[in-house]
RNA sequence: GGAUGGGUGGCAGAGUGGUCUAAUGCGCACGCCUGGAAAGCGUGUUUGCCGCAAGGCAACCAGGGUUCGAAUCCCUGCCCAUCCGCCA
């Protein structure tokens, strides 16, 4: 959410950083939330000057009183501007529900250095590390590995659940587990993460929190009757940890770990990707998610975007880093890096984590905020990157570890967590 | 699912119709004091709206009601806690 300040006093810088994120509608909306802002504070002025004579004529009365003479009078007077304020009572809330609702669907300004572009052809690519295997033989892609050595299977998960679900199955099931625990092994003892095992029911305020509603509610799965979501990423309870808590400011940066599993329900995205386990409903991720204070979040989002790749440089695998232009930028973001690792199978990169630094958008929703050190309370900065999303990285993993007899090298590392250094 | 008790500032917590301009304590910041510190003393310590400013006004979970007047009484909702039932 922006600050309706901000839009006020340079309403012109506002709208030209929307613009960039190129929706015209965004800036349309700039103009809508400043008329309902004028007619919100006009109405509210109106409605304090009528209190502040209503709460003065009032105790006039008392003192009338209580020496015993008469106030009709004013009793009139003071009813009929009770009248006044229930009118304007209606008008000054009625406003202000309209502006938070606008406020609500606008996103946030991407950050002045951010590459202006209009589609993901114009990221640009920041770094790249390690190098494509070659290919010696014919390269399988995930989808026939994993079937040949069983290690998932997609019919059987579609009888269960429908298309767009995965069940793996014995190393499968259990090379996903290694890589869980290792990742989390890694963030906590090297990186310095606290690990969380938050719910993944959540409710409706969180999710607006961290910008999932109300804009995209058709993407997420909820629970009818006690409007509960199931979180489509460790971001929405680890981030809502804190809400509406005032942190002092020398325990920032809040840094937090948790793997769960993450529910979407990809709507209008089928066909679009989704060969495999690339794009599916539920899946596991171990996410990073960070509170920081405003003079260090970019700091804070470099160092989380390098915790992440440190999983891709540990396991071996090939991956770039992308930064999203203006016009790919997700809603709630200032700026983001995309961390791509490297299909042998699909020939192409596969986006792995989205490391996003929010600054005071999510949190001024969630109305998160630390005591500065002159004791001022100030909305923290929030960010959040995978670390890393798991069948993606699960696919890369298996395509880029098949030998030349069929079998799957497992990289070294994580030996120790999967028990044994090879799938055949 | 049933029953009960709650929701007041950064925190704890008082306040059952006008004097609430929200007591008191704690924490925090700044100042005084001190050789330095602690203690002590003083000042300050939420947000929004109007105003050039000084300053003023509003907000005691939310909404409605009673009343000339509500933090306070009544109703509804949301949230929290405890007990009972069910349950891994």
């Amino acid at each position: 959410m922006l600050d309706i300040r901000l839009i006020r006093e340079q309403t012109d810088f506002v709208k030209s950083r929307l613009a960039t994120r190129g929706g015209a509608d965004d800036v349309a909306k700039i103009d809508e939330v400043l008329r309902v802002d004028a007619e919100r504070r006009k109405a509210e002025t109106a409605l304090q000057q009528l209190n502040g004579d209503r709460k003065r004529l009032s105790k006039e009365i008392g003192g009338k009183r209580a020496r015993g003479e008469s106030a009709e009078e004013l009793e009139t007077k003071v009813r009929e501007i009770g009248d006044q304020i229930a009118l304007l009572n209606e008008q000054t809330s009625a406003a202000d529900e309209q502006q938070k609702d606008l406020l609500l669907g606008i996103p946030n300004l991407p950050h002045p250095n951010a590459p202006v572009g209009k589609d993901p052809s114009e990221n640009p690519v920041v770094r790249s590390r390690g190098e494509k295997p070659d290919s010696k033989g014919a390269i399988l892609d995930h989808v026939a590995l994993g079937t040949k050595l069983k290690l998932f299977d997609l019919e059987r998960a579609a009888k269960l659940s429908g298309s767009g679900f995965i069940c793996f199955t014995g190393a499968g099931a259990k090379l996903e587990r290694a890589l869980i625990q290792f990742m989390l092994d890694l963030h906590t003892n090297q990186h310095g993460y606290l690990e969380m095992s938050p719910p993944f029911l959540v409710r409706r305020e969180c999710m607006v929190g961290t910008t999932q509603l109300p804009k995209f509610e058709e993407d997420m799965y909820g629970l009818e009757y006690n409007e509960l979501f199931l979180a489509p990423t460790a971001e929405v309870p680890v981030t809502n940890f804190h809400r509406e808590e005032i942190l002092s400011a020398s325990e920032l940066p809040k840094k937090f770990v948790a793997y769960t599993p993450c529910f979407r329900r990809e709507a209008g995205s089928a066909g679009r990707e989704t060969r495999g386990i690339i794009r599916v409903h539920q899946f596991d991720k171990v996410e990073l998610v960070k509170i920081s204070a405003p003079e260090s979040s970019y700091a804070e989002h470099e160092s989380l975007t390098e915790n992440a790749e440190r999983v891709l440089q540990l396991l071996g695998l090939h991956y770039r880093v992308i930064e999203l232009c203006t016009g790919d930028l997700g809603f709630g973001s200032a700026k983001t890096y995309d961390i791509e690792v490297w299909s042998p199978g699909q020939n192409a990169y596969l986006e792995v984590s989205s490391c996003s630094n929010f600054e005071d958008f999510q949190a001024r929703r969630m109305n998160l905020r630390y005591k500065d050190t002159e004791g001022k309370n100030r909305f923290c900065h929030t960010l959040n990157g995978s670390g890393l999303a798991l069948p993606r990285l699960f696919a890369a993993l298996i395509e880029t570890g098949q030998q030349e007899d069929g079998s799957i090298r497992i990289p070294e590392i994580l030996q120790p967590y999967f028990g044994a250094a090879e799938i055949r």
